[in-house]
DNA sequence: TATAGTGGTTGCGTTCTGCAACTACTATAT
DNA sequence: ATATAGTAGTTGCAGAACGCAACCACTATA
């Protein structure tokens, strides 16, 4: 692989330039999917197990991921490296243009919108969590919940909000 | 193309996520190339015609360029709209990453560390000159120099830098 | 009337992608 | 001991995308 050129905007684009590499950076920091099937199954957009497994090589070649020792058969946990951790600015860039100029399900675009909507200072707080999570770096306490609980919440209001309109009848919640 | 899910990420990735499509963005942002043979001979990646042809109606297609009207054989000059030019903080962090992460040669990168350098601010004024250049926007008023002709000073120094250093006798410039 | 320049298109071989089935191993339950 | 489920992948094969070189249709200039 060797570089097409020397800049560093087509350096970044021969590792993260494909269709499936960036998503699955974002299954591994916003779903925090660490293991082969994980990452498989929880794919909304069905990566195939030999697509998965070859990107799982690359990032790890390429120094974005890290992958547990676990013979064949048996659970090997991917972290990511802090190479990996600094590529959220570019998956915040991509969704907020994608937020923007794009169409989306309401659900998976309030986690961007809510990113967007605290500003730059909880990407900071994002990537440190992240260190937490995968650099064994020492907490840093937070009065409420961290940033990724955030998350999660806003999703998880999304999703119920979208769910909820269309089988509520009279006020009542109906079962899906 | 039916989009594989309604993630934002996924959105951009799906436009933007391939080998070719933000090497041509960003030789049409940085290198003010508007037309097919200049975006064909410029690229230093050396892309091929046809795929070049394909990227351009594609990046046409999602709105991200309109090509101006122009018969077979006649000049079509390409030009961003307000959600190509967006793209740019995009492409601004995928630069960033590589700087920081993958090797590159010196000319090449400071650009990128010259935008770095000088802050979100830039970026803004960036785009504002994009709109002069590629909507129509009347241009605002700068003292000294705009924000391209800082970027290519930038990168014309470091070039100068990087073919004077082995060429200089002396601390007299030597022809090369 | 020739030459250079415009924006592409066409063949053709190589590489990448994607689906389904399969492999090799481990852990747990019966 | 044997069956079952779960782990992380690998293999075969077909279709799509990519990349190189040559070619095409048209315009402008000499």
């Amino acid at each position: 692989m060797e570089p097409r050129s020397g800049c560093p905007i087509n350096a970044a684009v021969e590792v993260l330039g494909d269709r499936w590499s960036l998503l699955v950076l974002r299954d591994v920091i916003f779903g925090d999917r660490r293991y082969f099937r994980a990452l498989l199954t929880g794919s909304i957009e069905g990566i195939a197990s030999n697509i998965l497994a070859d990107r799982l090589v690359r990032l790890v070649e390429a120094g974005i991921l890290t992958r547990g020792t676990a013979a064949r058969g048996q659970r090997a946990r991917y972290s990511l490296t802090e190479t990996g951790i600094q590529t959220l600015p570019i998956i915040f860039a991509l969704g907020n243009w994608g937020l923007d100029w794009r169409p989306g399900s309401d659900e998976l675009r309030s986690r961007q919108q809510l990113m967007r909507d605290e500003g730059p200072a909880f990407i900071e707080e994002l990537m440190d969590e992240l260190r937490v999570r995968h650099l064994d770096a020492p907490p840093k306490p937070h009065d409420g919940p961290g940033p990724f609980e955030r998350l999660d919440a806003a999703y998880a209001a999304a999703g119920d909000a979208a769910s909820e309109r269309p089988v509520t009848i009279g006020g009542v919640r109906r079962a899906p």
